[in-house]
DNA sequence: AAAGCGGGGCT
DNA sequence: AGCCCAGCTTT
């Protein structure tokens, strides 16, 4: 049924009073895609057997995160802790170090409480609608339809990256990432497809493997769309240009300074703040600032005379992080500072170290085995293995 | 509404 | 060198 009503002869239309572009056949799309997605899909270990569970944990390690780095990570956490009560029972020092190399390391408290509120609220079983896992901490309104329909069959839509570019390129609708009203389209739209379909959680997968497999953001691969024929974009030559890049913020330039400090009891580390930039993971003691800081400075704030050993430059998403690393010049014990701990070298694997702080001991040259993020799978674009 | 929050692979 | 990724919380 046509969305948009012919205009009457001669009425006048000002451009930008247009009603924004709809998916013109959302039931076509919806059986497209549920017949399309069962032979598509890609073997993940969270599909293997689905749980409440799992999905809570995949869900919340693919939040901005690339399927290929979450797969090994998923096994080892799952491992690890296996049920919402053994994760809830472990301390967070546990959860972050479970967590290292992931990034957003937020996500790991907010996921450890999430655990904590499942065992004290929901007797230790993840909740199976969408309301109730929306409550829980760092469940948005997208990980709650994603656990909801893909585990529990629930009729709710999803809207990530992914869905964006599908159903804006759908529409030929050239919505931008991040705009808000562009991101309400977006869940309206993937309202009408969910309110379509036959089964809501295989037509939001299939809407979220779509946009990885076939739908890319570059080269999207329209030969081969289930969806071709439903597609004004693909009709238009514009897919390539939905949807419209997100406006770079532009990264601030620090510059931190790490010692080093291996004596008997081990390599000395800190904990960061339980806010802000890697908060609560263990660091090698730092001193930040916005420009760099004259040696005497750094030896009045640590005690010591020192060395510089090496420096690299580590990137985030906001900030270029120009990291200067020294060492003591001469191995003269002396007290810690308050809050300072000690660490083996055979011990730091099990510590939550962000890869930077990883950077640091490596620029010292301290003997480690290699961080466990190193080990990560290949990225999350490759074909689909059941086709 | 805007800002803050990692890290790596791909183009 | 830039872009993007199975987003959420806080201000």
């Amino acid at each position: 049924m046509p969305i948009r009503s012919r205009p009457k002869p001669g009425s006048p239309r000002p451009a930008e009073a247009l009603p924004p572009a709809a998916i013109a056949d959302p039931r076509g799309v919806s059986e497209a895609l549920e017949a399309w997605f069962p032979a598509a899909a890609r073997d993940l270990p969270w599909r293997r057997h689905r749980s409440g569970y799992g999905a809570l944990v995949s869900e919340l390690m693919l939040q901005q995160t690339q399927v290929g780095r979450v797969i090994g990570a998923f096994a080892r956490f799952m491992e690890r802790f296996p049920t919402p009560c053994a994760l809830a029972e472990a301390s967070e020092h546990e959860v972050l170090a479970a967590w290292q190399g992931l990034g957003y390391y937020r996500r790991a408290r907010l996921l450890h409480g999430a655990a904590r509120a499942v065992r004290d609220l929901h007797g230790g079983t993840v909740p199976a609608t969408a309301a109730e896992l929306q409550a829980l901490p760092g469940i948005g309104r997208y990980t709650a339809g994603a656990i909801a329909s893909i585990v529990h069959g629930e009729r709710v839509p999803i809207v990530d990256g992914n869905v964006l570019r599908v159903v804006s390129r759908l529409a030929a609708h050239p919505a931008r990432a991040g705009s808000p009203p562009d991101e309400r389209w977006a869940w309206r739209e993937a309202s009408r497809l969910v309110e379509a379909a036959d089964r809501p959680g295989v037509l939001n997968e299939g809407l979220m493997e779509l946009g990885a497999t076939v739908c890319t953001p570059a080269a999207p691969k329209c030969g081969s769309c289930p969806l071709r024929a439903q597609c004004r974009a693909r009709a238009a030559g514009s897919a390539a240009d939905i949807p419209r890049p997100r406006r770079a913020a532009p990264r601030r330039a620090v510059h931190w300074h790490a010692l080093v400090d291996i004596g008997p009891g081990g390599v000395a580390l800190e904990r960061r703040p339980a806010r802000g930039l890697w908060a609560g993971m263990l660091q090698p003691p730092t001193v930040e600032a916005d420009a760099p800081v004259e040696a005497g400075g750094l030896e009045r704030s640590w005690g010591v005379a020192i060395r510089e050993v090496g420096a690299f430059t580590h990137v985030t998403s906001h900030r270029d992080v120009h990291f200067r690393v020294f060492v003591p010049a001469a191995a003269a014990a002396r007290p810690d500072a308050d809050g300072v701990l000690r660490v083996p070298a055979e011990q730091l694997a099990s510590q939550p170290l962000s890869n930077a702080a990883w950077r640091v001991l490596e620029a010292a040259r301290v003997p480690v085995r290699t961080p466990p993020s190193a080990s990560a799978g290949r990225a999350g674009r490759s074909a689909p293995t059941g086709s």
